[in-house]
DNA sequence: CGAGCTTTGTGAACGCGTGCACGAGTGCCT
DNA sequence: AGGCACTCGTGCACGCGTTCACAAAGCTCG
């Protein structure tokens, strides 16, 4: 298991979906599955057959012709791929209501991203415990990261803070981050970045509604009166 | 009417980058600038200018040569396209962690998607009010989607209850939902669905700081980490 | 031990999206 | 009025990702 097999670059798409390879692998090994077809696992994934074949084929060739992929070892093999094998502590930046969200939505520690720290730069947040970990004002982000080794950073501030935290996290030693406002952050080459921005998938499910009604409006306010 | 025949499909990809052109140009709106040139408009948005001069032009010819996109002008028409020209309300299932932060979130309402009701299976949860509005008890579901016009529903559930979330969304009448639970809900034909998933995003970012750092380990047994 | 069924692994074709280059239209300046 | 600088709109080539089809490989059973 030397890490030195120069690994080929896996395709973006491809990384995408290995997580929810992972998590479906995950809960077919609590229900006591240990061999499974890539037909059965697209099935639960909601791809084809042929794709899971080709993603899983990016690791090496880890199947049995005939039988199936083995659980176990599929499980330990994404994985080891995605880097998975041990705990990344996360830093939240920002406690207002998207980070005390964050911070006590345990879905993050549960796969292997404990919030390791939250910090606000407003001054009456710090102290508070937000599940289970204390607000720390954030000039203490150097320190923080250092001590607890930290890569990632979430940035989960207004937009017009978040360059500011962005900035923080990076002069801090963070080399990746997970950025929940709405601004396309400016970092330095080498460091990663993805936005999840929650208002554009509703725009986006708003164009597939406007498609589908034609523009019929479902509260116009020059219709019908919606209250409240 | 048939909705299909006015307009040719927009790529998918285009649909999902118009949000961002949207949301900058009404920030450069409000900074009094009256006209962008794609350049610009490729800058804030983070994407390169050919994309986006092609992108608008599925809109339709809205530019002037030499001069640019009137912002006000191309700030409608991406609303007439995306269905943002009025409010869309939505109902959030699950008053857990993650409902709670949504319904508290401004964010949605902002961008004219209010919260216009928060339900939830445990009987211990209604009543009580989150971010101004009142959770209700997940049967009133059919009357809210109806009396409310609701076509967009959001599933902020645990894993084990989205399905039945999703279906009881469906049976209620709504036509698109947005899913933060991490399984791939099954629906008939015609409902759409959008997944985000968290947790899949920092399994994202660990696989290019596996990559990174070749598998060195930030926190347990590991050796220095790479501090360039 | 061989036939037949099952399932993986992958080369190749296809389609979509991206990036590029350039023609076309507009405003400004002399 | 004419030339020039600027920027949009778009046809085209390229590359990535998806899909298909099929050969290779393993298991089971008679």
């Amino acid at each position: 298991m030397s890490p030195d097999r120069n690994r080929r670059p896996i395709p973006d798409a491809t990384v995408s979906r290995l997580p929810v390879y992972l998590r479906i692998l995950g809960e077919q090994r609590d229900l006591g599955v240990d061999s499974i077809s890539s037909d059965r696992l697209a099935e639960l994934g909601g791809v084809n057959a042929p794709k899971v074949r080709k993603d899983l084929s990016y690791l090496g060739s880890y199947g049995t012709r005939g039988v199936g992929y083995e659980v176990e070892y599929l499980i330990f093999q994404i994985q080891r791929e995605l880097g998975l094998t041990h705990d990344w502590p996360v830093v939240i930046v920002g406690a207002g209501n998207l980070g005390q969200a964050l911070a006590g939505y345990g879905g993050f520690g549960e796969r292997g991203f404990p919030v390791a720290a939250i910090v606000d730069v407003d001054a009456s947040k710090v102290g508070s415990v937000l599940g289970g970990t204390r607000v720390r004002p954030v000039d203490e982000l150097p320190q923080i990261v250092r001590s607890k080794r930290i890569n990632i950073g979430v940035v989960a501030t207004p937009a017009s803070a978040a360059q500011d935290a962005a900035d923080r996290l990076v002069a801090a030693g963070v080399t990746s981050i997970l950025n929940f406002a709405p601004i396309v952050l400016t970092v330095p080459a080498g460091i990663e970045v993805r936005k999840v921005d929650l208002a554009v998938e509703l725009q986006i499910l708003s164009y597939y509604e406007q498609r589908r009604t034609g523009g019929a409006a479902p509260t116009a306010r020059a219709r019908s009166a919606s209250a409240s």
